[in-house]
Formats: C-alpha cells, structure tokens, sequence
DNA sequence: TTGGTAGTTGACTATTTAGTCTAATGGGTT
DNA sequence: AACCCATTAGACTAAATAGTCAACTACCAA
C-alpha cells in the first residue's frame, strides 16, 4: 500500500558521492537533496538528519564492499596472494576514481572517521566497526600465511593493525597528493612487514 | 606608529585548536573570533577568509614543530634511537592531548589534509609541503642507519615515505579510536620494516 | 473503483554564517 | 601634548542553511 519510492537509496547515493569527492563538514542538506533530485520534505520525511543519513548509508554501502573483499579474501586463494590482489584492486579502483572524477579520493571510511570521530559519536562508533571488520580480512590472510609457514607471524591480530595502518595511511597519502603513485608498492611493503623474502613475492604473484 | 595588537596570533592559536578539535568544515569564522576574543572587523582587517587564516597558521606552527623535529632529528644521536625517540615523544605528546581534551587528535596536517585536499588546493598544497618537510627527517634516519651497515636500505627516500605514511596511518586509527594504545607500537612497527632484528632494536633503547 | 497509506511537494520560518562599512580608539612618535 | 594611523568595535546586509508543515499524489489492495 501507499506508493514506492526510490528517494532513499538515492540519497544515500548522493551522501557517500557528495563525501567522498569534497568532506562531511562541507556537505549541506541542500547538496544532498539536489544531487538526488529529492526534496527536502522528502529527506526528512526518511532521515532525521545528515549524520543519520550518511549512518545509514554508510552501514548499507558496507554491506557491498563486505562481498567485494569475501571474493579477494578466498580461502580458496592462497594468503599471501589474497593480500597481493587486495592491493592491485585498491590501486586499479583509485585509479578508476581518479580518471571518473579527477581526484583519488582514497578511503571514506578513514576520511570520514578522522573528520567527524570527535563531533559524531555515533558515526564514529561505525566507522570504526568497520575497519575493525577489515582488519579481520588482514588477519585471517596471516594466520593462513604463518600456519602454512610461508611467513612467521604468530601474532596476526597486531601485524593486521599494523598492515592496516600502513594502507590507510598510503590511500590517504595518495589522496592528499591526488596521485595513485603511492599506491604501486603497497604490496612491497606490506610484504616487508611480513618478513615475506623476495622469492615468496615473486611466488606469491 | 598606530597601536600594537595580538589579536592575529590570538586568531591563528584559536583556529588551530578548534580546527585540531574538531574539524575544519565544522569551525566557523565566528567560532575563530569568540575564542580568539577578537571582533570580526578584526579578523577581515588581518586575514581574507578561514582558508587564508588556517595556511597562515599552519605555516607559522609548522616553524616551531620544526624545531623540534630538528632536536629529536639530532644528527648526535644514532640513527635508530632517533626513531625510536620520535615514537616516545608522539606517543607522550597524544597522551598529554588525551588528558587535556578529553581526545586522542592525531596529526592535524594529515587530518586537514585529507579533509580539505579536493576543495582547497592552497591548503592542500601547503599540508603536501610540511608532510614532505616530515619525510626528510625520516629518510635522512634511515640513510644514516643504513650508511653505518645497522640496517640494509639502500632505498632511504622510499623507506622513509613507507614509514610516514604508516607512522600517519597509526596516528589516524588513534584519532578515530580515541585511544593512545596503537601508538605504543610504533617504534616496532618502523623496525620491523626497517629489517632490524631484536636484537639492534634492543640495543637502539 | 476506490479507500487508505506511503511518499511528495514547495512554500515558510528561524537561525547561522560570511562578509562589509564607518566611526571610534589608543599607543607610538615627534 | 598633539597627531597619526594601525587597530578595534559592532551594527548591518545578504545569503545559505536547517528544519517544519499541511496539502497533495499515486500506488497497492480489497
């Protein structure tokens, strides 16, 4: 009953868009109804405001980006290879990000989170749930790593910190400089981390 | 001639500080002059707009961060305890800001930068410098390191970009936690991809 | 075919914000 | 002590922004 309607998912659409190319801070109500070609009553007739809009949207693109990452992180696949393909697909979607928009944009997660962490509680919690889950995907890729004996990691959960830092940190170098330049030798470096010798890098490959 | 006034310094401590806070999309104009105690004819008689008066600030704060960098960087001491000196002093450093705000804040260059790249490119341009300024300290460690035969990195600029961008990565992840905690690792981390057996880092303390 | 309900519209208010302008002020300088 | 001019005060405008509301619309189900 009633009528259906696709304003909602557009909304969240033009949130994650409206973020990613330019900030939370910067984006009004305004923007994010026009880009989505809602109006206003009909935002707030769904979302109660911004930092609950870009909740919600966030909560459903990871949703999508969770399946994307069960694909590269196959069990199926060997570990060290998993972490090699996470960081080809980073490089080659940045680069697409970069041709579409003529920006690398990097990670919104991270963007996000650094920006809003001491104003938006609740956002903040979720963001950080989500790093949390992909640092999960790190760390199960290292467990399998070191339990085949292809690297020694017994602590997998700190490497996996560790790893993430290193690549969010290279994704928002990247973005800073709006070059995917850095993205190149992700790889490499996260094999250094690991203690992986050149011969096991040219294998994993 | 004409009368003295402190109100440009009392503007550029009081945007960094909110913008550190908080963020730089979310402080206003007004904000800036409450805090700073100085009236908008004030502000406009010094500076042109927000983005005028952050690069300005976060120029002449670099200045002394510099400095200070350049004690720690000191070439007196052994390339390693550098580092590792670097680690202790940003870990003390976030700590204090912990028990003073009431929030772990990370690097304000890394944030802003991220924040602000797609939208000012002054600013941007500007945080790409001082990042870079930050890298040399690095590199010039590692070179070291490497020249007295401590650690094999006949790479030292690649190396020392690697580094940052976890060394920034990790400040990040404790911005967004609020939590000091990952940083207490950091001298390991920068070891570990350094190549430095346990026994050197050991040594290093 | 029609009644009810989910969704839409756009005009409306109140507030915040950036930015301007002019008259006043007060500390050096001579 | 008088003057000059860098600085200050604060009222003002215009625009942007968040948020509200009541009337309207279109789809689905019965």
């Amino acid at each position: 009953m009633g009528r259906v309607s696709h304003a909602k998912e557009r909304l969240m659409e033009a949130v994650l868009e409206l973020i990613w190319t330019g900030s939370y801070g910067n984006t009004t109500i305004d923007q994010i109804c026009e880009k989505a070609g809602v109006k206003k009553g009909s935002f707030y007739y769904f979302f109660d405001s911004k930092a609950d809009l870009a909740a919600t949207a966030f909560a459903s693109d990871w949703r999508l980006k969770r399946a994307e990452l069960d694909s590269i992180f196959s069990a199926a696949v060997p570990p060290l290879e998993r972490l090699k393909k996470y960081c080809e697909f980073s490089y080659h979607f940045q680069s697409e990000m970069k041709s579409k928009y003529g920006r690398v944009l990097g990670c919104p997660l991270f963007a996000v989170g650094a920006e809003v962490c001491t104003q938006e509680d609740h956002l903040r919690r979720q963001v950080q749930a989500m790093l949390a889950d992909k640092c999960k995907y790190l760390e199960s890729a290292i467990r399998d790593a070191h339990a085949s004996g292809v690297i020694h990691a017994p602590d997998a959960r700190a490497k996996a910190r560790m790893i993430l830092a290193y690549f969010e940190g290279v994704l928002t170098q990247a973005r800073i400089q709006n070059d995917v330049k850095p993205l190149r030798d992700t790889a490499r470096g996260i094999f250094t981390m690991l203690g992986v010798k050149a011969r096991q890098t040219a294998a994993a490959a």
